[in-house]
Parts: structure tokens; C-alpha cells; sequence
DNA sequence: TAGATTGTTAATCGATTAACAATC
DNA sequence: TAGATTGTTAATCGATTAACAATC
């Protein structure tokens, strides 16, 4: 129950699909559908459901609304999360207005950036000082923070937010951020990512020639 | 050589480590080192570099040099990579304008959107109509798409990229998009992101609570 | 030489899959 | 009842770690 951080993974994934499902009108569902849809095993769906106790009926499936229930309860979703957006750049303005978000109770309540331009307290989500980010981290009891600044500032302000007593960053710099166990740090690195893309192109091109040995070249 | 996705993410994260130590004047490394940046077992970086037929020398460590120009061989990352940006939404822009591409021999050459407003071919990177897609990308040959469109568009858009022949498709709509085996896709799901990191959370929060049972409570 | 570090092998660990008894 | 699906156990698979011989 503790270690498995895929299986949390895809247990965001299946809460996802067993929304569109409902949508569609379904109330029930197999491990058969589900892991059609995740794309995954029949087996690992039950697996990873047996590791979070969730269990279904013999020949019934499980009920989609209980089964996202159960899985807001497991995930920590049955309460709106507030979230502050740490650098009101390109990238942090992007995700201020990300659709998902709001769809998910995930609600960005301010963002803070240095550049005064960019500051607005009057904004629909307010742009504020950086200043004054302890000190609303702290008032607020905000729990999250997205941390979009470039690299040579992600550390300072980090430790700015961990000592205001953030309990997770999810960060957007290309750095890996340093914190004290109390902080949980998740990066999303871009670049690395598409990086990662190129790889897998590059090799199935390289597949692809080899194979073209055999059976001798086609016309382009 | 072929299966492990880890190690490729992994070597990827010693060139960036690389890089930096370069630029601080360092001209060798021992697996000791990557693997403390990194955050890996030094055993794991030997292990990695010799799935991958990566040598250095007893008792001598690597030499940065030798160790970045064979891993850019290795990930493909000796040409400059064009890549297009599919919807110039906010996301979209943010990332058109990410520093961190540049420096990688990353070039976004052009981007495409439905929208007229947002349509300006004389742009630094021009962002033309949606009807230039599946011609910009079959004549010049165009590899690599990063996908920012809703999800309701998405798989419909992804069709032509794939049909106009593209390789590879970093996807951030929310969706499991479907392709043949000749094209990749990796997706970055942000929400989803976000959803772990607060399960991580709530895990932490209740860990603490757990172990207050036994400490006593301190004051707040 | 003595000491340090690589490269590789074998051991361990953990996650996934396959199989099947339980049961609706 | 017969058939289908869950939940769990054991088997498999793959990735990581530990250990150490080779060698600079």
C-alpha cells in the first residue's frame, strides 16, 4: 500500500476513465475495460486495486460511482487544493489558466513574480510581489506551490517556500531541487522529455535500415 | 541495450550533470560523482554506461569530453532537431519561447493554429493556419510535433500529423492518443502530475498524524 | 607496490503476469 | 446450474544492487 508509486499513477489514470465512462453513460465496469482503455493488463487492474483494498462484486464488475469515490478518497481528491504559481512567465501564465485544473479541484489562488510589470493584485488570480511569498504561504496555510522560475532562481525561492512550510513543489526548472523530507519535490522536465522522443525516433529509424537490409530498399 | 526506458532518462541526466561539471572546469568524472547528482547508486551509472557500451578507465573515471560526445551519439542528439508546435495557445507560446530548447539543438521552426488572431506568418516562428499542417510537414520533412491543442481536437489533429508522416508526437492533451507503431508518443499529463504530488501529500500528512499517536502532540 | 576505480557477474528486490479457486 | 469475473497466490520477468576480479 505504501511503496508502488506506478500503481498510483494508474490509478489517476483509471479515475480519469471511469469519469469518461460515466459520461457516456456507463455504471459499471470490468477490469477488462479499464485496462483496455489505461493500457495495461486485466490482472494489474485488479492487482492494483487489491493494494488499495478496493474490491468489486464476483461477475458484477465494479460500480463506476463507487469506484471514483473510493479513488478520491485513496488519491486525496475529495478536497479543493489551492495552489500558488511560483514565476508569472510565459510558462506560469500558461498554467494559470490551464482548463484541467479547474476541472479537477485544483483552484490557483495567487501567483508571484519579481518582474513588477508582471505584478497585478487585482487580476482574477492576483500576480503579487515575490516578497510576499512567505508571508502568504505561511497566513494562507498553502500546502502546494508550481514553481515555474529558470534555473539560477529555482533553489533560493525553493527554500524560500519549504521554510514558509510548503509541503510540495511541482517543478518546472530544469534543476533538481534540494528539500528536507517535510517537502515533497516532483519535477516535470521539458526538455528532458522531448529529448527522451528524439531517442526513441532516432532508434526505430536506425530499426528501420536494418531491416531494410533484408528485404532490399523501397522506392521513395 | 534496446528494452530499458529508465536508463535512456537516466543518460540523459548525466549529460545535463555532465555538462555542468564541464562548464566549472572539471574535464573527468567518476560514477561515484554522476551517481550523487543524479541520485542514483554509482553501481547503477556503471551499469548503465556498460548497457550502453560506454567505457572508461580503471582507477582514471571518465572523461567528460569522450562521455558527453558518445552519449549525444547514443540519444541522438548530434543533429539539430526541427520540431513543430501544434496549437499556439497559451502553453503553446510559453513553450515556442523555452529557453531550455535552444540550447539543445532544438528549433522550433513553426507553429499552427486554427485561430486567425493568433495566425502571424512573418513571425520569428511563424504560426500559420491548421490547413498548412499535413503539406509544411510532408515537405519539409518534419519529424517531431509537440501537441498543446484540447483534448476534443487532438486525436483528430494527431491523424494528419501522423498521415503527413511525423515521427513523433509530445502530447500534453489529457488523452491517450492512438498511432501506429511508426509514430511515438509520449504524453506529459500536468494534471496528472499535480494529482500524484498531492496524493504524496495527503500520504505525508497522514504518516504524521499516524506517528503523533505515539509522540505526543506538540504545540502549533 | 598499494590503492582506487572500473566493468561484470551473481544476488536481490520489486513489479507484473498467469493461473485458478471462490463465488455471484 | 453454467458461465463469467473477481481476488489472491505463485511464477516470471526485469531492473537494481552488491560484490569482487581485473587493472591502471
Amino acid at each position: 500500500m505504501i511503496g508502488n508509486e506506478n500503481a498510483v499513477m494508474r490509478l489517476l489514470q483509471y479515475k480519469d476513465t471511469l469519469k469518461k465512462l460515466k459520461s457516456l453513460g456507463f455504471s459499471k465496469v470490468f477490469s477488462d475495460n479499464l485496462a483496455d482503455t489505461v493500457g495495461v493488463s486485466p490482472s494489474l487492474v485488479r492487482k492494483d486495486f487489491s493494494l488499495f483494498d478496493i474490491s468489486g462484486h464476483k461477475r458484477g464488475g465494479y460500480r463506476i460511482d463507487n469506484l471514483v469515490e473510493r479513488l478520491d478518497q485513496i488519491l486525496g481528491r475529495n478536497v479543493t487544493q489551492k495552489v500558488i504559481m511560483v514565476g508569472a512567465g510565459k510558462l506560469g501564465s500558461a498554467l494559470m489558466n490551464f482548463r484541467a485544473f479547474e476541472e479537477e479541484h485544483i483552484r490557483i489562488v495567487a501567483a508571484f513574480d519579481h518582474d513588477e510589470a508582471k505584478q497585478d493584485a487585482k487580476a482574477k488570480i492576483p500576480v503579487l510581489p515575490m516578497d510576499g511569498l512567505r508571508g502568504y504561504i505561511a497566513e494562507n496555510q498553502i500546502q502546494l506551490g508550481i514553481l515555474t522560475l529558470p534555473e539560477d532562481a529555482a533553489q533560493r525561492v525553493a527554500d524560500i517556500m519549504i521554510l514558509a512550510g510548503i509541503r510540495g513543489i511541482l517543478n518546472f526548472s530544469p534543476l533538481q531541487l534540494r528539500a528536507p523530507r517535510r517537502c515533497i519535490i516532483r519535477s516535470v522536465n521539458l526538455e528532458l522529455e522531448l529529448e527522451h522522443l528524439i531517442y526513441l525516433i532516432s532508434r526505430t529509424l536506425e530499426d528501420e535500415e536494418a531491416s531494410e537490409e533484408d528485404s532490399g530498399r523501397k522506392d521513395d
